[in-house]
RNA sequence: GGCGCAUUCGUCUAGUGGUUAGGACACAAGGUUCUCAACUUUGGAACAGGGGUUCAAUUCCCCUAUGCGCUACCA
């Protein structure tokens, strides 16, 4: 049988970042075997479920490639089918009506509660001392009919166990007796998810389970549901959680946007650097590379090189240099300044036209000069904002002064203030303007005033890029062209705020 | 509370019953340079703790600690 796989996020929020590397790895895994990825949504909580979230995460899978076959399932679609598959088990009688009142749960922490109780029954608990568990099918019958509600729950065996063998975590065991006699269908005949999991697995012919590890001793009870059922449970691995600094929790509510995936694409990250990153958090090639393309990744994937520790993503949230993880910014980068040009380009349009600095000749009579320019900066940047921000002046006429700049390369050196309108003439009669001409020009300027050829370079720099750091000087001076470059050298506004300290 | 899972540099990780415990990011120092990156050289930095088993344990076993997960008429 070929593998299908499927990536089955609830539609609560937007899509994060666990979520996506779990999307990744059924991705690759399914691509390195020739099989399907498919993609469901598990709504199945209709007050929590939301459509926004359900397009932001199609959004996220599609900014990161991940394209899944056939239609989408809508869990919430098949609710019927899981209503069917629990009275089935009821008529059965590998499932019981429980009339045991619904307990009212109080707010607050639910997490905590449940704890609590757990904590009150202290070990001492039957799993199998529902009354309502062996009440006769006559009475249990005559009840419903009288129309007396009731939850049903999957009558789990006194003895034995279930096993499974994790293609991460290795072989795992439960015994019945730790395991509830799950319900399978609410009260007001919502299925729950467990047994919507199964049906839906089943239905979709899923071969191979990849999920997140949280789910790790859900399994068993979805084991019972797919032995009642009388069908062949799938194969299952489960991932390592990516935890938060400190390794704690890594939660939407706690951490915030940092957790989002479109987070990563709005702040300027590249799909594949991004991609290439999440790859690496939790699973390994085993080998020293550590850039790998999609191809690479699908060729090289393996469930048995997933790691079974959990991953911390290591963030800093006071420190706006740190805002993300170190690695996947410095990959970022990498990806920046040597993928190649061609499909960096239209990515920098994208940035550039969100902050309405793009011109349509950037396509057309100057192209070139686009395209140079592009290459030109990339090297030193570490997302694509940073295009539309260090990389202003390359761009538009209006742009903002670093004030570290300012003081480290202009300031410092009053007389400066006359020498770069004097460079500025100097340049204007530089024939031809190229980094060469421009070069001898600015060392002869430099060497006159008995100066290094660095101040004047580097205050040249600040005026007309408003960087202390940046390309070679003579290049950018070149590439901007005359007219440009001999009208910031002249312009003053870099010593307004010299003139005026606050 | 019960059950489960995990634990190698700050972080991502490689690795083995005998290794100078390897790489990447980050950090530090030097080189290069008009600045900053890139590049390059170098450096600091780890086997959670305690017991076993063994000639030998980071590696195998047990215990403890810590973290995480599950323990719902949530998903």
């Amino acid at each position: 049988m070929s593998t299908r796989v499927r990536f089955a996020p609830s539609p609560t929020g937007y899509l994060h970042i666990g979520s996506a590397r779990t999307a990744l790895f059924n991705y690759l895994y399914a691509r390195h075997k020739g099989g399907k990825f498919l993609l469901r949504i598990e709504d199945t909580d209709l007050e929590r479920s939301t459509d926004e979230s359900t397009r932001s995460i199609i959004d996220g899978l599609k900014w990161l490639e991940l394209e899944h076959d056939e239609q989408i399932v809508f869990q919430s679609d098949n609710a019927d089918k899981h209503r069917q598959a629990a009275l089935k088990l009821l008529a059965e009688g590998k499932a019981y009506r429980d009339f045991t009142p619904k307990a009212e749960r109080a707010e607050g922490s639910i997490k905590d509660a449940i704890a609590d109780r757990a904590r009150q029954q202290q070990g001492e608990k039957n799993m199998r001392d529902n009354p309502f568990r062996d009440l006769s099918a006559e009475e249990s019958a005559a009840r419903a009919v009288a129309s007396e509600p009731f939850a049903i729950r999957l009558k789990v065996a006194e003895t034995g166990k279930t096993s499974f063998d994790d293609a991460v975590f290795g072989l795992q065991e439960r015994n019945y007796g730790e395991i509830e006699d799950l319900i399978l269908l609410r009260s007001d005949g919502h299925p729950l998810y467990n047994l919507a999991v199964v049906c839906d697995d089943i239905e979709m012919e899923i071969t191979d389970v990849i999920r997140g590890q949280d789910h790790l001793t859900n399994t068993h009870k979805q084991i019972l549901i797919y032995q009642a059922l009388g069908h062949e449970q799938p194969r299952f691995a489960h991932l390592p959680l990516i935890l938060a600094p400190g390794g704690k929790k890594l939660s939407k509510r706690i951490h915030g946007a940092i957790v989002s995936m479109t987070t990563y694409r709005d702040e300027g990250f590249i799909a594949a650097a991004f991609r290439n990153f999440l790859a690496l958090l939790g699973w390994s090639p085993k080998t020293e590379q550590e850039i790998m393309d999609l191809p690479q990744l699908i060729d090289i994937f393996t469930l048995e090189n997933i790691n079974r520790s959990s991953a911390i993503f290591n963030f800093d949230a006071n420190n706006p240099r740190r805002w993300t993880d170190d690695k996947a910014l410095w990959m970022n980068a990498e990806y920046i300044r040597t993928m190649p040009l061609a499909e960096l380009l239209p990515l920098v349009k994208t940035e550039l036209k969100s902050e309405k600095l793009w011109r349509e000749e950037y396509e057309d009579d100057d192209a070139v000069w686009f395209e140079k320019t592009v290459d030109l900066i990339r090297s030193r940047f570490f997302t694509l904002k940073d295009f539309s921000a260090q990389g202003r002046a390359y761009f538009s006429e209006d742009f903002d002064f670093d004030e570290t700049a300012l003081k480290k390369n202009l300031w410092k050196e009053p007389k400066l203030r006359q020498w770069l309108p004097e460079l500025a003439a100097k340049l204007e009669s530089v024939e031809p303007f190229d980094h060469d001409s421009v070069y001898a020009a600015t060392n002869q300027f430099a060497e006159e005033r008995g100066v290094k050829v660095g101040l004047i370079a580097n205050a040249a720099r600040a005026m007309i890029t408003g960087q202390a750091v940046g390309a070679s000087m003579f290049e950018i001076i070149a590439h901007l062209g005359k007219e440009r470059v001999i009208n910031r050298l002249r312009s003053q506004l870099a010593w307004q705020s010299f003139e005026n300290p606050q």
